[in-house]
DNA sequence: TTTGTTTGATTGATCAGTCAATCAACAGCG
DNA sequence: CGCTGTTGATTGACTGATCAATCAAACAAA
Protein backbone atom coordinates (compact mmCIF):
# COMPACT_ATOMS: atom_id res chain seq x y z
CA UNK A 1 0.00 0.00 0.00
CA UNK A 2 0.83 3.60 -1.16
CA UNK A 3 0.94 5.40 2.23
CA UNK A 4 -1.15 4.56 5.71
CA UNK A 5 -5.01 5.16 5.13
CA UNK A 6 -4.57 6.94 2.26
CA UNK A 7 -8.84 6.35 1.73
CA UNK A 8 -9.50 8.87 4.35
CA UNK A 9 -6.91 11.77 3.55
CA UNK A 10 -8.75 11.64 -0.09
CA UNK A 11 -11.66 11.32 1.35
CA UNK A 12 -11.59 14.35 3.35
CA UNK A 13 -9.48 16.24 0.93
CA UNK A 14 -12.40 15.64 -1.77
CA UNK A 15 -14.94 16.83 0.46
CA UNK A 16 -13.52 20.00 1.43
CA UNK A 17 -12.77 20.54 -2.11
CA UNK A 18 -16.43 19.74 -2.98
CA UNK A 19 -17.68 22.66 -0.34
CA UNK A 20 -15.31 25.17 -2.04
CA UNK A 21 -15.73 24.14 -5.60
CA UNK A 22 -19.75 24.22 -4.73
CA UNK A 23 -19.52 27.35 -3.24
CA UNK A 24 -18.01 29.06 -6.18
CA UNK A 25 -19.31 27.36 -8.93
CA UNK A 26 -22.77 26.11 -8.35
CA UNK A 27 -24.55 23.53 -8.80
CA UNK A 28 -22.65 22.84 -11.78
CA UNK A 29 -19.31 21.80 -10.28
CA UNK A 30 -17.38 19.10 -12.41
CA UNK A 31 -15.87 16.30 -10.87
CA UNK A 32 -12.53 17.27 -12.53
CA UNK A 33 -12.63 20.75 -11.14
CA UNK A 34 -13.17 19.01 -7.47
CA UNK A 35 -10.55 16.40 -7.70
CA UNK A 36 -7.98 18.60 -9.37
CA UNK A 37 -8.46 21.49 -6.03
CA UNK A 38 -8.40 17.74 -4.05
CA UNK A 39 -4.79 17.37 -5.72
CA UNK A 40 -5.95 13.92 -7.84
CA UNK A 41 -7.19 13.08 -11.07
CA UNK A 42 -10.99 12.62 -11.58
CA UNK A 43 -10.64 8.95 -11.44
CA UNK A 44 -9.33 8.61 -8.40
CA UNK A 45 -12.25 10.82 -7.10
CA UNK A 46 -14.58 8.10 -8.44
CA UNK A 47 -12.78 5.52 -7.26
CA UNK A 48 -12.87 7.00 -4.01
CA UNK A 49 -16.91 8.09 -4.01
CA UNK A 50 -19.14 6.35 -6.31
CA UNK A 51 -19.77 9.33 -8.10
CA UNK A 52 -20.44 12.78 -8.39
CA UNK A 53 -23.68 12.50 -6.29
CA UNK A 54 -22.35 10.78 -3.30
CA UNK A 55 -19.37 13.87 -3.20
CA UNK A 56 -22.11 16.54 -2.94
CA UNK A 57 -23.75 14.92 -0.19
CA UNK A 58 -20.55 13.91 1.63
CA UNK A 59 -19.89 18.09 1.32
CA UNK A 60 -23.40 18.35 2.88
CA UNK A 61 -22.99 16.10 5.46
CA UNK A 62 -19.39 17.64 6.57
CA UNK A 63 -21.20 21.71 6.69
CA UNK A 64 -23.95 19.73 8.63
CA UNK A 65 -21.27 18.16 11.13
CA UNK A 66 -19.39 21.41 11.59
CA UNK A 67 -22.16 23.30 12.31
CA UNK A 68 -24.03 20.37 14.57
CA UNK A 69 -20.36 20.78 16.47
CA UNK A 70 -19.75 24.52 16.67
CA UNK A 71 -23.58 24.80 18.29
CA UNK A 72 -22.53 22.03 20.88
CA UNK A 73 -19.83 23.18 22.14
CA UNK A 74 -21.07 26.74 22.47
CA UNK A 75 -23.90 25.20 23.83
CA UNK A 76 -21.55 23.62 26.51
CA UNK A 77 -19.54 26.39 27.76
CA UNK A 78 -22.44 29.13 28.28
CA UNK A 79 -24.74 29.76 30.56
CA UNK A 80 -26.81 31.90 27.88
CA UNK A 81 -27.91 29.08 25.61
CA UNK A 82 -30.13 31.05 23.41
CA UNK A 83 -27.32 33.40 22.64
CA UNK A 84 -24.63 30.84 22.01
CA UNK A 85 -26.81 29.05 19.48
CA UNK A 86 -27.27 32.26 17.65
CA UNK A 87 -23.72 33.24 17.73
CA UNK A 88 -22.64 29.81 16.55
CA UNK A 89 -24.84 29.53 13.80
CA UNK A 90 -23.22 33.46 12.17
CA UNK A 91 -19.90 32.28 13.82
CA UNK A 92 -17.04 33.02 10.79
CA UNK A 93 -16.17 29.25 10.89
CA UNK A 94 -19.43 28.32 9.39
CA UNK A 95 -20.22 31.74 7.85
CA UNK A 96 -17.29 31.54 5.41
CA UNK A 97 -18.66 33.17 2.17
CA UNK A 98 -18.11 29.04 0.17
CA UNK A 99 -20.21 27.39 3.18
CA UNK A 100 -22.66 29.99 2.80
CA UNK A 101 -23.09 29.65 -0.74
CA UNK A 102 -22.29 25.93 -0.68
CA UNK A 103 -25.75 25.93 2.06
CA UNK A 104 -27.86 27.79 -0.51
CA UNK A 105 -27.25 25.24 -3.02
CA UNK A 106 -28.28 22.70 -1.23
CA UNK A 107 -31.20 24.51 0.12
CA UNK A 108 -31.72 24.36 -4.34
CA UNK A 109 -30.80 20.67 -4.36
CA UNK A 110 -33.03 19.69 -1.35
CA UNK A 111 -35.99 20.31 -3.91
CA UNK A 112 -35.25 17.33 -6.32
CA UNK A 113 -33.25 14.89 -4.57
CA UNK A 114 -34.26 13.09 -1.45
CA UNK A 115 -30.59 13.06 0.62
CA UNK A 116 -30.37 16.48 0.82
CA UNK A 117 -33.77 17.05 1.81
CA UNK A 118 -33.51 14.98 4.32
CA UNK A 119 -30.59 16.29 5.90
CA UNK A 120 -32.06 19.76 5.89
CA UNK A 121 -34.94 18.39 7.36
CA UNK A 122 -32.84 17.04 10.40
CA UNK A 123 -30.59 20.50 10.27
CA UNK A 124 -33.84 22.54 10.69
CA UNK A 125 -35.59 20.33 13.54
CA UNK A 126 -32.26 19.98 15.49
CA UNK A 127 -32.40 23.75 15.20
CA UNK A 128 -35.78 24.53 16.05
CA UNK A 129 -35.52 22.18 19.17
CA UNK A 130 -32.56 23.20 20.61
CA UNK A 131 -34.10 26.98 20.02
CA UNK A 132 -37.23 26.22 21.93
CA UNK A 133 -34.95 24.63 24.65
CA UNK A 134 -33.10 27.44 25.09
CA UNK A 135 -36.12 29.88 25.30
CA UNK A 136 -37.92 27.94 27.26
CA UNK A 137 -35.23 27.41 29.84
CA UNK A 138 -34.92 31.19 30.13
CA UNK A 139 -38.93 31.41 30.97
CA UNK A 140 -39.52 32.70 27.46
CA UNK A 141 -43.59 32.71 27.16
CA UNK A 142 -44.64 31.45 23.60
CA UNK A 143 -41.17 29.81 23.55
CA UNK A 144 -42.45 27.54 20.39
CA UNK A 145 -43.66 30.70 18.46
CA UNK A 146 -40.23 32.10 19.25
CA UNK A 147 -38.27 29.45 18.29
CA UNK A 148 -39.51 30.09 14.96
CA UNK A 149 -39.03 33.51 14.85
CA UNK A 150 -35.25 33.46 15.73
CA UNK A 151 -34.73 30.08 13.27
CA UNK A 152 -36.28 32.14 10.17
CA UNK A 153 -33.95 34.86 11.34
CA UNK A 154 -30.99 33.04 11.10
CA UNK A 155 -31.55 31.30 7.89
CA UNK A 156 -32.48 34.99 6.90
CA UNK A 157 -29.75 36.18 8.26
CA UNK A 158 -27.50 34.06 6.13
CA UNK A 159 -29.34 34.67 3.11
CA UNK A 160 -27.97 38.56 3.13
CA UNK A 161 -25.61 38.01 4.04
CA UNK A 162 -24.25 36.34 0.72
CA UNK A 163 -25.06 39.11 -1.01
CA UNK A 164 -23.97 41.90 1.75
CA UNK A 165 -20.43 43.20 1.12
CA UNK A 166 -20.42 44.10 4.26
CA UNK A 167 -21.60 41.83 7.21
CA UNK A 168 -21.38 42.49 10.49
CA UNK A 169 -21.97 39.33 12.56
CA UNK A 170 -21.39 40.94 16.26
CA UNK A 171 -24.67 43.31 14.70
CA UNK A 172 -26.13 40.78 13.62
CA UNK A 173 -26.69 38.20 16.77
CA UNK A 174 -27.99 41.63 18.60
CA UNK A 175 -30.32 42.35 16.41
CA UNK A 176 -31.27 38.73 16.53
CA UNK A 177 -31.76 38.23 20.12
CA UNK A 178 -33.54 41.56 20.62
CA UNK A 179 -36.15 40.48 18.07
CA UNK A 180 -37.09 37.47 20.92
CA UNK A 181 -35.95 39.25 24.14
CA UNK A 182 -36.98 43.11 23.58
CA UNK B 1 -45.73 38.09 -40.23
CA UNK B 2 -47.18 34.81 -38.88
CA UNK B 3 -49.30 36.19 -36.17
CA UNK B 4 -49.32 39.55 -34.91
CA UNK B 5 -46.95 40.10 -31.85
CA UNK B 6 -45.54 36.97 -32.27
CA UNK B 7 -42.20 37.80 -30.76
CA UNK B 8 -44.30 39.26 -27.80
CA UNK B 9 -45.84 35.99 -27.29
CA UNK B 10 -42.93 33.94 -28.02
CA UNK B 11 -40.81 35.42 -25.54
CA UNK B 12 -43.45 35.81 -22.61
CA UNK B 13 -44.20 31.84 -22.83
CA UNK B 14 -40.37 31.40 -22.49
CA UNK B 15 -40.43 33.10 -19.56
CA UNK B 16 -42.97 31.29 -17.74
CA UNK B 17 -41.46 28.16 -19.06
CA UNK B 18 -38.11 29.40 -17.77
CA UNK B 19 -39.52 30.00 -14.35
CA UNK B 20 -40.97 27.01 -13.80
CA UNK B 21 -38.40 24.77 -15.30
CA UNK B 22 -35.62 26.75 -12.96
CA UNK B 23 -38.26 26.04 -10.56
CA UNK B 24 -38.48 22.61 -10.91
CA UNK B 25 -34.79 21.64 -12.37
CA UNK B 26 -32.77 23.86 -10.75
CA UNK B 27 -29.65 25.79 -12.30
CA UNK B 28 -28.93 22.71 -14.81
CA UNK B 29 -31.94 23.45 -16.92
CA UNK B 30 -32.03 23.07 -20.32
CA UNK B 31 -32.84 25.51 -23.15
CA UNK B 32 -34.90 22.20 -24.58
CA UNK B 33 -36.52 21.81 -21.79
CA UNK B 34 -37.72 25.68 -21.61
CA UNK B 35 -38.83 25.66 -25.00
CA UNK B 36 -40.55 22.47 -25.03
CA UNK B 37 -42.60 23.90 -22.06
CA UNK B 38 -43.36 27.07 -24.08
CA UNK B 39 -44.06 24.82 -26.95
CA UNK B 40 -41.92 26.13 -29.67
CA UNK B 41 -38.29 24.45 -30.99
CA UNK B 42 -35.33 24.79 -29.01
CA UNK B 43 -34.17 26.94 -32.13
CA UNK B 44 -36.47 29.60 -31.73
CA UNK B 45 -36.30 30.14 -28.19
CA UNK B 46 -32.28 31.25 -29.59
CA UNK B 47 -33.99 33.08 -31.75
CA UNK B 48 -36.14 35.09 -29.59
CA UNK B 49 -33.26 35.40 -26.80
CA UNK B 50 -30.09 35.72 -27.40
CA UNK B 51 -29.34 32.72 -25.21
CA UNK B 52 -29.59 30.68 -22.02
CA UNK B 53 -28.17 33.75 -19.90
CA UNK B 54 -30.63 36.21 -21.14
CA UNK B 55 -33.81 33.49 -20.90
CA UNK B 56 -32.54 33.36 -17.04
CA UNK B 57 -32.43 37.08 -16.64
CA UNK B 58 -35.93 37.63 -18.31
CA UNK B 59 -37.32 34.89 -15.88
CA UNK B 60 -35.60 36.74 -13.03
CA UNK B 61 -36.79 40.21 -14.18
CA UNK B 62 -40.34 38.77 -14.31
CA UNK B 63 -40.18 37.57 -10.93
CA UNK B 64 -39.03 40.57 -9.68
CA UNK B 65 -41.47 42.46 -11.92
CA UNK B 66 -44.46 40.49 -10.45
CA UNK B 67 -43.28 40.81 -6.50
CA UNK B 68 -42.84 44.50 -7.31
CA UNK B 69 -46.51 45.08 -8.57
CA UNK B 70 -47.71 42.84 -5.56
CA UNK B 71 -46.53 44.98 -3.52
CA UNK B 72 -47.12 48.52 -4.87
CA UNK B 73 -50.70 47.30 -5.20
CA UNK B 74 -51.22 46.24 -1.52
CA UNK B 75 -49.34 49.48 -0.59
CA UNK B 76 -51.68 51.39 -2.22
CA UNK B 77 -54.72 50.07 -0.81
CA UNK B 78 -54.26 49.59 2.87
CA UNK B 79 -53.09 51.55 5.86
CA UNK B 80 -51.38 49.44 7.44
CA UNK B 81 -48.51 49.96 5.39
CA UNK B 82 -46.41 47.16 6.82
CA UNK B 83 -49.09 44.34 7.12
CA UNK B 84 -49.07 45.01 3.24
CA UNK B 85 -45.60 44.74 2.87
CA UNK B 86 -45.12 41.96 4.30
CA UNK B 87 -48.40 39.92 3.43
CA UNK B 88 -47.12 40.66 -0.04
CA UNK B 89 -44.40 38.79 0.62
CA UNK B 90 -45.60 35.90 1.25
CA UNK B 91 -49.13 35.88 -0.61
CA UNK B 92 -49.67 32.68 -2.73
CA UNK B 93 -49.02 34.24 -5.80
CA UNK B 94 -45.57 35.06 -4.83
CA UNK B 95 -45.04 32.17 -2.94
CA UNK B 96 -45.80 29.25 -5.76
CA UNK B 97 -43.39 26.35 -4.58
CA UNK B 98 -41.93 27.06 -8.29
CA UNK B 99 -41.12 30.94 -7.85
CA UNK B 100 -39.53 30.34 -4.81
CA UNK B 101 -37.56 27.69 -6.04
CA UNK B 102 -36.56 30.02 -8.73
CA UNK B 103 -36.01 32.78 -6.12
CA UNK B 104 -33.47 30.65 -4.43
CA UNK B 105 -31.50 29.74 -7.51
CA UNK B 106 -31.10 33.15 -8.75
CA UNK B 107 -29.61 33.54 -5.06
CA UNK B 108 -26.97 31.19 -6.32
CA UNK B 109 -26.52 32.37 -9.63
CA UNK B 110 -25.93 36.17 -8.12
CA UNK B 111 -22.32 35.09 -6.16
CA UNK B 112 -21.30 34.69 -9.90
CA UNK B 113 -23.36 36.56 -12.43
CA UNK B 114 -23.33 39.96 -12.44
CA UNK B 115 -26.74 40.41 -13.65
CA UNK B 116 -28.20 38.13 -10.81
CA UNK B 117 -26.04 40.43 -8.44
CA UNK B 118 -27.59 43.33 -9.87
CA UNK B 119 -31.21 42.34 -9.57
CA UNK B 120 -31.21 40.92 -6.19
CA UNK B 121 -29.82 44.28 -5.01
CA UNK B 122 -32.29 46.39 -6.25
CA UNK B 123 -35.04 44.26 -4.55
CA UNK B 124 -33.34 44.24 -1.30
CA UNK B 125 -32.94 48.14 -1.28
CA UNK B 126 -36.44 48.62 -2.70
CA UNK B 127 -37.71 46.07 -0.04
CA UNK B 128 -35.65 47.31 2.91
CA UNK B 129 -36.68 51.69 1.33
CA UNK B 130 -39.97 50.19 1.99
CA UNK B 131 -40.44 48.31 5.23
CA UNK B 132 -37.99 51.60 6.77
CA UNK B 133 -40.82 53.96 5.62
CA UNK B 134 -43.60 51.60 7.08
CA UNK B 135 -41.76 51.50 9.89
CA UNK B 136 -41.45 55.27 10.47
CA UNK B 137 -44.69 56.22 9.54
CA UNK B 138 -46.58 54.00 12.18
CA UNK B 139 -43.83 55.68 14.29
CA UNK B 140 -41.79 52.78 15.55
CA UNK B 141 -38.53 54.09 17.36
CA UNK B 142 -35.26 52.42 15.60
CA UNK B 143 -37.59 51.92 12.37
CA UNK B 144 -34.35 50.98 10.20
CA UNK B 145 -32.94 48.48 13.08
CA UNK B 146 -36.66 46.57 12.81
CA UNK B 147 -36.39 46.90 8.96
CA UNK B 148 -33.16 44.57 9.03
CA UNK B 149 -34.86 42.73 11.52
CA UNK B 150 -38.10 41.88 8.99
CA UNK B 151 -36.24 41.97 6.22
CA UNK B 152 -34.18 38.79 7.21
CA UNK B 153 -37.45 37.20 8.47
CA UNK B 154 -39.27 37.53 5.42
CA UNK B 155 -36.38 35.84 3.57
CA UNK B 156 -36.11 33.03 5.92
CA UNK B 157 -39.55 32.23 5.78
CA UNK B 158 -38.97 31.82 2.27
CA UNK B 159 -35.78 29.56 2.64
CA UNK B 160 -38.02 27.72 5.75
CA UNK B 161 -40.85 27.23 3.53
CA UNK B 162 -39.18 25.60 0.70
CA UNK B 163 -38.42 22.83 3.04
CA UNK B 164 -41.51 23.09 5.03
CA UNK B 165 -44.87 20.72 3.56
CA UNK B 166 -47.07 22.36 5.39
CA UNK B 167 -47.04 25.95 5.91
CA UNK B 168 -49.46 28.64 6.87
CA UNK B 169 -48.82 32.06 4.96
CA UNK B 170 -51.02 33.50 7.59
CA UNK B 171 -49.17 32.52 10.80
CA UNK B 172 -46.19 33.67 9.41
CA UNK B 173 -47.03 37.26 8.31
CA UNK B 174 -48.33 37.34 12.38
CA UNK B 175 -45.13 36.16 13.87
CA UNK B 176 -43.04 38.53 11.43
CA UNK B 177 -45.34 41.49 12.78
CA UNK B 178 -45.17 40.52 16.31
CA UNK B 179 -41.48 40.32 15.88
CA UNK B 180 -41.16 44.00 15.64
CA UNK B 181 -44.56 45.43 17.25
CA UNK B 182 -44.61 43.20 20.08
C1' DT C 1 -41.27 39.33 -53.51
C1' DT C 2 -40.21 40.49 -49.20
C1' DT C 3 -40.10 40.00 -44.42
C1' DG C 4 -40.51 37.70 -40.34
C1' DT C 5 -41.29 32.82 -38.40
C1' DT C 6 -40.04 28.17 -37.59
C1' DT C 7 -37.56 23.99 -37.53
C1' DG C 8 -34.43 19.81 -38.52
C1' DA C 9 -29.96 18.83 -38.72
C1' DT C 10 -25.50 19.59 -37.31
C1' DT C 11 -21.43 21.10 -34.79
C1' DG C 12 -18.29 21.61 -31.20
C1' DA C 13 -17.65 21.36 -26.55
C1' DT C 14 -18.14 19.43 -22.02
C1' DC C 15 -18.61 15.97 -18.74
C1' DA C 16 -19.59 11.68 -15.80
C1' DG C 17 -18.17 7.39 -15.56
C1' DT C 18 -15.24 3.22 -17.04
C1' DC C 19 -11.23 0.44 -17.88
C1' DA C 20 -6.98 -1.42 -18.63
C1' DA C 21 -2.55 -0.49 -17.53
C1' DT C 22 1.21 1.33 -14.35
C1' DC C 23 3.13 2.07 -9.81
C1' DA C 24 4.43 1.49 -5.04
C1' DA C 25 4.54 -0.71 -0.75
C1' DC C 26 4.37 -4.79 1.87
C1' DA C 27 4.57 -9.83 3.22
C1' DG C 28 6.16 -14.19 2.79
C1' DC C 29 10.00 -17.06 1.50
C1' DG C 30 14.48 -18.82 0.68
C1' DC D 1 19.34 -9.82 2.56
C1' DG D 2 17.27 -10.32 -2.15
C1' DC D 3 13.33 -12.22 -4.80
C1' DT D 4 8.46 -12.30 -5.91
C1' DG D 5 3.65 -12.22 -5.91
C1' DT D 6 -0.24 -9.66 -4.03
C1' DT D 7 -2.86 -5.80 -3.11
C1' DG D 8 -4.30 -1.33 -3.13
C1' DA D 9 -3.30 3.45 -5.33
C1' DT D 10 -3.28 6.06 -9.32
C1' DT D 11 -3.81 7.62 -13.86
C1' DG D 12 -4.37 8.41 -19.12
C1' DA D 13 -7.27 7.36 -22.49
C1' DC D 14 -11.64 6.43 -23.96
C1' DT D 15 -16.90 6.24 -24.32
C1' DG D 16 -21.41 7.58 -24.50
C1' DA D 17 -24.41 11.03 -23.59
C1' DT D 18 -25.94 15.73 -23.25
C1' DC D 19 -26.35 20.33 -24.53
C1' DA D 20 -25.87 25.27 -26.24
C1' DA D 21 -25.58 27.40 -30.26
C1' DT D 22 -25.67 27.80 -35.43
C1' DC D 23 -27.39 27.58 -40.04
C1' DA D 24 -29.54 26.84 -44.08
C1' DA D 25 -33.76 25.82 -45.72
C1' DA D 26 -38.91 25.70 -45.59
C1' DC D 27 -42.95 28.38 -44.68
C1' DA D 28 -46.50 31.96 -44.20
C1' DA D 29 -48.31 36.49 -44.39
C1' DA D 30 -48.37 41.04 -46.51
Amino acid sequence: MARPDSEGIRRKALVNAAIAQVGTSGLDVTVAAIARQAGMSPALAHHYFGGKAQMLEGAMRQILADYSSAVREGLSGSGDRLASIVSASVAPENFRPLTVAAWLVFYVEAQRSDWARRLLRIYQLRLRSNLRHALRSEGHPRAAEAAETVAALIDGTYLRAVTEPRFDGRAAVARILAAVRA
